[in-house]
DNA sequence: ATTTTTATTTAGGTAACCCTAAATTAGGTG
DNA sequence: CACCTAATTTAGGGTTACCTAAATAAAAAT
């Protein structure tokens, strides 16, 4: 390929925001890089043209840019090591929320392909099924009042998902021919602190306040 | 101070190299980072007198030179970040030795102190105690093929410690009712990828392949 | 359709990092 | 001590990544 070298942290930097720019699929103008890079417009016009003679960018002057596939290439790739990046310094390292971002923005340029893999495994994520999927999902904020309750602690009308299923097996299976195994959401229809209807995608059932505590779900 | 600015990462680089250079307590002449660094001499020259500016070393021209105080303690800071990340890369990602090498002398620029605090407990240092010690002793002992993985990652039928569980407090309390906390071992009698059946002295349970990834074991 | 405003680009400048080639200095030798 | 060689520095050049100010093109307004 051309341009196989690696790419400056300020180029990568570009083509970042190039894509989370470009969201609304029309080209990206030079202004509004120019307001969410902090550079001068001159700056950004000159970094658009280097990139487009790499080949990065379909650069039309005065009229903006968009990335080429090869272009996308780099920023899914750079997004993703943010996001991997994001989420280990969080949720591992405990490093908050602003400073991880900025971190995870400056380490993105450096990781390899393989470390990349390694921290993805680590974080718990299968690196070939969800690499393309998880690139474009941030969705690393949003609820995150999130409560684990068991079942005899939930309220009625409540959805959720099943987490996890304590002791014993026999019950697991039990529950798992009628579709309620970890990972997947019911809804509590009714209870009375005695029986607990619940439903699913296979149909209702009842069990009682023992059983229900040993299923913990999350809202 | 002076320097408060942040360096480069060709002048951190420079720092290093003479640090280590300087092991045998004389002055670093010009040729020889000149031949650690893969630099030309005139480069070199050039940086070491940008350095002297900031006062971060003493350059005397055709003598030599020396780290001040100054740049004694960013070439501390720097060295200790490399080793800490090349321990988190090896030990705990089981990146390889040489790209882990590679890889932490180019994220070292760019931690901070927090991160670098944080990454140090989480290898299980004490950040106080040892920062001054540690910044001098690699001892990365090639030991151990001990590798850190979520649960979601593990083999069926294999046994491990649990080494630390992620995220919410309230899942590790849930947790802990069953007896999975850290120090504790289990089995990963089964799974299929969605639902993961555990066993340990109290009993068995399943769990979600996202609860999963949140517990993390050493085999 | 012409003018005015705004966006964009070009021109020209600075600093950091890199280089090669030419000058200079230090240190060892006869 | 003068000389030679090897190490070092200076001089001059190139690229990237920034900037400001001036020129120009596009869009909006009259």
């Amino acid at each position: 390929m051309a341009g196989m070298d690696a790419l400056s942290e300020s180029a990568e930097m570009m083509i970042k925001n190039i894509n989370q720019l470009a969201a609304n699929e029309k080209r990206v103008r030079t202004s509004d890089l120019a307001n969410k890079t902090e550079l001068k417009p001159a700056t950004v016009t000159e970094m658009i043209q280097r990139l487009g003679d790499l080949g990065l960018v379909d650069y039309e002057p005065y009229h903006g840019v968009h990335l080429t596939k090869q272009g996308q290439h780099v920023a899914d790739v750079i997004e993703h090591r943010f996001n991997i990046l994001e989420r280990f310094l969080t949720e591992i390292l405990g490093v908050d929320n602003d400073e991880a971002s900025e971190v995870a923005c400056r380490m993105e340029h450096v990781l390899t392909r393989d470390v990349e893999h390694k921290l993805t495994t680590f974080l718990g994520i299968d690196p070939e099924k969800e690499s393309e999927l998880f690139c474009h999902k941030i969705n690393i904020e949003d609820d995150n009042d999130l409560k684990y309750l068991p079942l005899s602690n939930f309220k009625e009308g409540k959805k959720g998902t099943v987490k996890l299923i304590f002791e014993n097996n026999e019950l697991a299976k039990i529950l798992a021919t009628k579709g309620i195994i970890p990972g997947s959401s019911l809804l509590l229809k009714k209870s009375n602190n005695k029986v607990y209807t619940i439903q699913n995608d296979e149909g209702e059932l009842s069990v009682d306040r023992d059983t229900a505590s040993k299923i913990i779900l999350q809202n």
